[in-house]
DNA sequence: TGGATGACTTAAA
DNA sequence: ATTTAAGCCATCC
């Protein structure tokens, strides 16, 4: 299976009104530093994907070249409870834990602050 | 095969 | 808080 294909497959379990960072999804991937390469790979997602579950680090919408991304990325977290403080999502509340997302592999405790 | 390309991240200034 | 610089990486061409 392809690391794409491995991203899309967490990132739709991703519940509503919860969020994950690009890092966590690449350190869950059992891929700690491949967090750009999660982004590229969201490029070219799904219609169906629910990909505006996934912020930046600092919980925010990464910058991308067509606004519209951006724009629709806010929208749709609103439309499922997620607000954004001063524009960021506010992880201590929306964060996604992924409990039991890798009961195969052990030790890819996702290491986040 | 090799280099370019980002929806990233962290450290440092 | 902002900006810069440098790693890091799966894809694409």
């Amino acid at each position: 299976m392809s690391f794409r294909a491995a991203v899309f497959g967490l990132v739709r379990r991703i519940p509503r009104g919860r969020v994950a960072t690009y890092g966590q999804i690449a350190a869950l991937l059992g891929r700690p530093r491949a967090a750009r390469a999660v982004g590229r790979a969201l490029g070219s997602a799904p219609g169906d994907l629910p990909w505006h579950r996934v912020v930046n680090a600092r919980g925010g919408v990464s910058p991308r070249a067509r606004m519209s991304g951006m724009l629709t990325q806010r929208i749709r977290l609103a439309q499922e409870g997620v607000a954004l403080r001063r524009g960021r999502v506010v992880l201590s509340a929306h964060a996604w834990r992924g409990r039991g997302t890798l009961a195969t592999r052990g030790g890819l405790a996702c290491d986040w602050r």
